[in-house]
RNA sequence: GCGCCCGUAGCUCAGCUGGAUAGAGCAACGGCCUUCUAAGCCGUAGGUCGCAGGUUCGAAUCCUGCCGGGCGCGCCA
C-alpha cells in the first residue's frame, strides 16, 4: 500500500471554498444538464396518502434534489389514475354515503372504499346540489344482483351498483359525482404533500391519455410493428418479443383497454416529451410490472438505459417497541399526515430516507419524537444550531467576527478535532456525487451524522470566545464553513436547519 | 413452482461497487455541568459478516447451492 497524505494547508482551503460557495458548496455539473424525468408517488386518488407513500415522496424529492445538485435536470411528476374502475368504486362509494345523508339507506358494499372522508365527500355533494342525484333506496337495489351478504360475488355487486347508479342519475350528473371524489381527493394529497416539502412539477392524468387518444395510437403503433396480435377476442401486446415472461393484454374482449395500455402510452409520451431518462419510483409489490413496461419503452423505440424503476419497500411503524397493526382495507392505514403530525415534517423526511430504499425500512415513532442524542435528526440540527449559537454569544460579549483575518489563519488549526473535522468535510463533494450517482440519500444521513458528531466533540473540546483574534478568528472560520455543510445536506433532504433549538419541556 | 429484495454486535443499521485490524447509534458498564444549549462529550465491553462450496494474491462485497424472513406472480387497478 502506498498512502498519500494532504498537505495541511491543502486540506484548510475547503473551509473558503464552503464559506464562499455558501448554499451553493457541493454541487457539480457532472449531470450535464441531462433531462430526467422522475416519477413518483402517483397513489390513486381514492383515499389520503398513507405511510407508505410517505416513503416514496420522500424518497423521490430527496432524490431529485440530489440529482439536481449534480447537475441535472430533473422534472418531478405525479401520474393520476384518475380512470378505470377504481374511480367507478370511488364514486359509488361517495353516492351511497350521499344517499345516507339525503335520508336513503343502502347497505355499504365490503370492497367500497369505506373510510371516513368518503362521509365528507358525500357531505359536500349534498351541500352543493342537495337531492338531486337522490333516488329511493328501493329502485336502486330493486335490479341489483344478490350482494355477498347473501352469497353473491361482490365484484359483479359493484359493478351492478355503478351501472345502476350511472343510469338512474343520468351521465352528466354521474360525471359530477365522480369528479368531487376526484378532485376533493386530489386536493388533500396536493396539500399533503406540499406541506411535506413535495411539489411536483407535473400532474399527469391517466384521463388525457384517453381524451387525446394515445391509448389507441399507441397500441395502432404497436401494431405497424407487428407487436399486436388476437386472440380469444382480447388483443395482446407480444411483450415477450422484448424480454417479457409472457405476452400481455391491451384491449380486453369486452373492449375496454387495460390499465397497462395506459401505462404503455404514458410511457410512449414522457418519450415523446424529450426526457433523456426516465426514473419510476415505485412500490415494491410493483415490480412485476418492470418487464412489460420494459417492453413497452423498447417497442416504442426506446433503450433499456432509458427508464430506471427503482422500488421502494414497504416501512414499517414501530410503536413502544410493537408493529403498528396497518391494512389498506377497511381504512385502517396511518395516514401521512398523522405520522407528520405525530413526528413533525423533519424527523419523517429524514427517517424515510435512512436506509436505502430497496431496503424494508422499520420507522421507530418513539424515537423519531424524542428529543434527544438518540435521535439522529436532532442531534444534526442542534450541532448547526451550537453554531449560531456561538456566534449569538460573540456578538452579547462585544466581539466581532473577522472572516479574512480566520481565513488568513487557518494554519493555526492544527488541534486533532480540528484536522478530523476538515477531513469529513473534505468528502462531501464526493459525497453528493456518489450519493447521487446510486440513488442513495441514506449515505447523505450517515455523513450529516458523522459530521455533526465531529462538530459535537469539538465543539465541547474547545472555547470558541476566548482565545487570541487570529486562533479564534480561524475557528470561528471553521465551524461556520461546517455548519453550511450541515445545512446544504440538511436541505438536499428537506429538513429544516435551525438557528436555535427549543426544548418542549 | 417461478421472479424480486433482505440476512453484518443483544437491537436498528453503515460498509464508498474486491483491499489494511469489519464500523456507527441504541441498549449495558464507568467518567465529565460555578464556563458559549449536558438535546452534548470521553471511555469500557460486545462479531464464525445465515450455512457450505467456488473465483482471486486478497471476499462482508463477485458466482453456485442450501437455510431463514419479506413481497409479487390476473382479459384487477
Amino acid at each position: 500500500f502506498i498512502n498519500f497524505f494532504l498537505r495541511s494547508d491543502a486540506a484548510n482551503a475547503i473551509i473558503g471554498q464552503v464559506l464562499s460557495a455558501g448554499d451553493q458548496y457541493g454541487t457539480n455539473d457532472s449531470g450535464k444538464g441531462i433531462r430526467v424525468q422522475i416519477e413518483f408517488v402517483s397513489a390513486n386518488p381514492t383515499g389520503p396518502l398513507h405511510v407508505g407513500h410517505g416513503r416514496g415522496a420522500a424518497y423521490g424529492e430527496s432524490l431529485s434534489s440530489l440529482l439536481k445538485a449534480n447537475g441535472y435536470e430533473v422534472s418531478k411528476e405525479y401520474y393520476v389514475n384518475d380512470a378505470g374502475r377504481q374511480m367507478d368504486i370511488l364514486a359509488v362509494s361517495v353516492w351511497l354515503r350521499y344517499l345516507d345523508l339525503a335520508g336513503e339507506t343502502l347497505p355499504f358494499p365490503a370492497n367500497g372504499y369505506q373510510g371516513d372522508y368518503i362521509w365528507d365527500i358525500g357531505a359536500s355533494l349534498h351541500r352543493q346540489h342537495g337531492d338531486a342525484f337522490r333516488h329511493p333506496a328501493g329502485a336502486i337495489l330493486d335490479e341489483l344482483p344478490a350482494d355477498e351478504t347473501d352469497g353473491g360475488d361482490k365484484e359483479t355487486y359493484i359493478d351492478a351498483l355503478i351501472e345502476r347508479c350511472k343510469l338512474l342519475v343520468g351521465a352528466d350528473a354521474y360525471r359530477i359525482i365522480h369528479r368531487q371524489g376526484l378532485d376533493e381527493i386530489t386536493d388533500n394529497i396536493r396539500r399533503d404533500l406540499k406541506e411535506f416539502g413535495v411539489e411536483f412539477d407535473q400532474w399527469f392524468p391517466e384521463s388525457s391519455l384517453m381524451d387525446n387518444g394515445m391509448i389507441p395510437q399507441t397500441i395502432g403503433k404497436l401494431q405497424e410493428h407487428g407487436d399486436v396480435y388476437e386472440q380469444n377476442g382480447a388483443l395482446w401486446f407480444r411483450s415477450t418479443a422484448y424480454g417479457d415472461e409472457k405476452d400481455r393484454v391491451v384491449q380486453r374482449d369486452n373492449g375496454l383497454y387495460t390499465y397497462f395500455a395506459s401505462d404503455i402510452a404514458y410511457h410512449m409520451n414522457k418519450l415523446e416529451r424529450g426526457f433523456d431518462r426516465l426514473i419510476n419510483i415505485w412500490g415494491a409489490d410493483h415490480h412485476g410490472y418492470i418487464a412489460r413496461v420494459m417492453a413497452g419503452i423498447l417497442a416504442m423505440g426506446g433503450k433499456a438505459e432509458q427508464l430506471e424503476v427503482l422500488l421502494v419497500q414497504f416501512a414499517n411503524l414501530y410503536r413502544h417497541g410493537e408493529q403498528v397493526a396497518m391494512s389498506t382495507r377497511s381504512g385502517q392505514f396511518v395516514t401521512l399526515r398523522e405520522l407528520r403530525n405525530e413526528t413533525g415534517n423533519d424527523a419523517a423526511r429524514f427517517f424515510y430516507v435512512m436506509r436505502k430504499c430497496e431496503q424494508h425500512l422499520d420507522f421507530d415513532l418513539d424515537l423519531a419524537k424524542s428529543q434527544t442524542n438518540d435521535n439522529p435528526v436532532y442531534y444534526i440540527q442542534y450541532a448547526h444550531a451550537r453554531v449560531s449559537s456561538v456566534f449569538r454569544q460573540l456578538v452579547e460579549r462585544g466581539l466581532s467576527y473577522d472572516q479574512q483575518m480566520g481565513l488568513d489563519s487557518l494554519e493555526l488549526l492544527t488541534e486533532e478535532h480540528e484536522q478530523e473535522l476538515i477531513k469529513l468535510m473534505g468528502g462531501y463533494s464526493e459525497l453528493i456525487a456518489r450519493a447521487g450517482a446510486q440513488h442513495e440519500p441514506h449515505q447523505l444521513t450517515y455523513y450529516l451524522r458523522d459530521l455533526a458528531q465531529a462538530l459535537h466533540a469539538y465543539y465541547n473540546a474547545h472555547q470558541f470566545i476566548v482565545g487570541q483574534g487570529p486562533l479564534r478568528n480561524a475557528r470561528l472560520c471553521l465551524i461556520l464553513a461546517a455548519q453550511q455543510i450541515i445545512r446544504n445536506g440538511l436541505h438536499l433532504l428537506g429538513v429544516s436547519a435551525p438557528e436555535q433549538m427549543t426544548r418542549e419541556d
